[in-house]
DNA sequence: TGAACGATTTGT
DNA sequence: CAAATCGTTCAA
């Protein structure tokens, strides 16, 4: 895969907006043990100190959330339980707005996948998730504050979907008004998505 | 469907 | 120190 990252500019936008544009992207992380990568299929956008439901609600700023008060652009890792998850910085400084990556369509390094999951049905299980695609990809903590525009981890043009539809996010039932605001993207006829 | 898993952060 | 969390995997 030649390296050719979308630039710094792209992100610099509301959070709402970058989470739609950011469906069809192709997502990839470079590690020693080979480059694998995948179409984004599935996001969804945390707007910052209105929204209950970010972590930057309000705009507490901790060591966690210092990375999104930060410019567009960068990464946002966090772990909960055992798993990591992955979001993209949006927006301008001051401003602590990200994009949840949830789900991608293998496209690079399928067989590092498998590798890397252990068992699981079918390669559809691979990346269908927050925490499924970190570790398919190979993306942990470590990544936390790395811009996305330089190796190893990247994000360039991928390819068009049709459909690209907007529903309710999950997993927030505790964010009161903002649980059921349709802030979650995805390509309605991809099989790669973490909910059908 | 439900519970275990158990990293890290945040609030009492 | 206790509770909560943008999840995944097992067991029935």
């Amino acid at each position: 895969m030649e390296f050719a990252p979308l630039p710094l500019e792209f992100y610099a936008k509301p959070s709402l907006q970058l989470a739609e544009q950011l469906v069809g992207k192709l997502l990839v992380k470079e590690t020693e043990e080979g480059i694998a990568g995948g179409f984004i299929v599935e996001t969804e956008a945390y707007v910052g100190p209105e929204d209950r439901a970010a972590h930057s609600y309000n705009n507490r700023r901790t060591p966690r959330t210092e990375v999104m008060f930060g410019p567009a652009g960068y990464i946002y890792t966090y772990q909960m339980h055992t798993h990591c998850l992955v979001n993209v910085v949006a927006a301008h400084v001051g401003e602590p707005q990200a994009v949840l990556i949830r789900a991608v369509e293998p496209c690079i390094g399928i067989e590092l996948m498998r590798q890397r999951r252990g068992t699981v049905k079918g390669d559809r299980e691979l990346t269908s998730g927050p925490g499924k695609l970190c570790k398919a990809l190979g993306i942990t903590m470590k990544d936390y504050g790395h811009c996305v525009i330089e190796r190893p981890l990247w994000i360039g043009e991928g390819k068009k979907y049709e459909r690209i539809t907007a529903g309710p996010r999950i997993g927030i039932p505790n964010s009161g008004e903002a649980r059921d605001y349709p802030w979650r993207f995805y390509v309605e006829s991809s099989p790669y998505v973490s909910r059908r």
